[in-house]
DNA sequence: ATAGTTGCAAACAATTTGCTATAAG
DNA sequence: CTTATAGCAAATTGTTTGCAACTAT
């Protein structure tokens, strides 16, 4: 259970449990979508009529990457966002629509081999890999089968591209 | 000559050519680094007394990456930087030192293939992907030997991990 | 009791936008 | 001359920080 882990890395650095703290990893836990960013979090936890602040969402996502409970994702949107790290577990990738902006995940053993021979290589100590597709839907890819001239921006987002 | 290919896709457009996109392209042309940012292709336009403003730089990498003479990178610092596309030529990645932020860059084709692949099982019709590697350059892991306990950010730059 | 944690508001950083003056074609 | 573009400052967004009031342990 994610949250006994929590538990003892905290007591481990002599930091606290606490509701707050709790509501942000419930969030992960019980999103239907992954990659929250701290705005979405915080969102979610009002939603549920639950007492938080911005500052306090931003430095529980920040301290549970860390402990390495979450995972630190950036797209091209420059947005920090972060996803549920599921132990060990192998990596899952991820594809971004350019379109609808929709993270569709996959997964892929192959880069772990990779970071062993780069670390051999190079002399780099890997820690992490992030592999990222961009491109467009099957859904957009209907929607628009034509591509207009005018360079338009994303609707999906704020930025991003 | 990248230059003719920028006239080349503003006429089609209807566009202009001027002075400041002239600077903001030649910035990336002779940059030492690669990954500029818009603040940093701001500064170095500054640094040669030539005369531009932050909103242009941004308006300016915006538009060349959508014509396709920079792509569009971003690490988990959340800043989004620019390097020259070069062609269709084959992907590099990055590196990136989570204690000193330096970015190598290596290549491997590998990924070009999965594409297709990818295409294939998914329905995606995918442009672009990005691979990134995180970890400890071999001077940082010499100048670090033992790590601290205590939850330090990164020195590197404002934000990231 | 004693630190660690919260919330708030203010500070900061990165990026975007509205508008007028300017300059490219 | 006409319309795209630059510059500037103000507005937005995402994120961090200082500090007094709280609350786990």
């Amino acid at each position: 259970m994610t949250h006994d882990l929590l538990r003892t890395e905290l007591r481990r650095r002599k930091q606290r449990m606490t509701a707050q703290r709790e509501l942000v990893l419930r969030s992960f836990l019980e999103a239907d979508s992954d990659h929250l960013s701290a705005e979405e979090v915080y969102r979610k936890v009002v939603e549920k009529r639950q007492r938080i602040s911005k500052a306090t969402v931003y430095r529980t996502v920040d301290l549970l990457a860390e402990v390495g409970i979450l995972r630190k994702i950036v797209f091209k949107d420059g947005v920090i966002r972060y996803e549920i790290a599921e132990g060990g577990k192998h990596h899952h990738h991820h594809m971004i629509c350019s379109e609808c902006g929709k993270v569709t995940e996959f997964s892929m053993d192959l880069l772990e081999n990779l970071e062993d021979l780069i670390e051999k290589n190079t002399g780099f100590k890997i820690n992490d890999h992030q592999l990222k597709f961009y491109g467009v839907c099957p859904l957009c890819q209907k929607r628009k089968p034509a591509r207009s001239r005018q360079g338009r921006k994303s609707t999906a987002r704020p930025k991003s591209g």
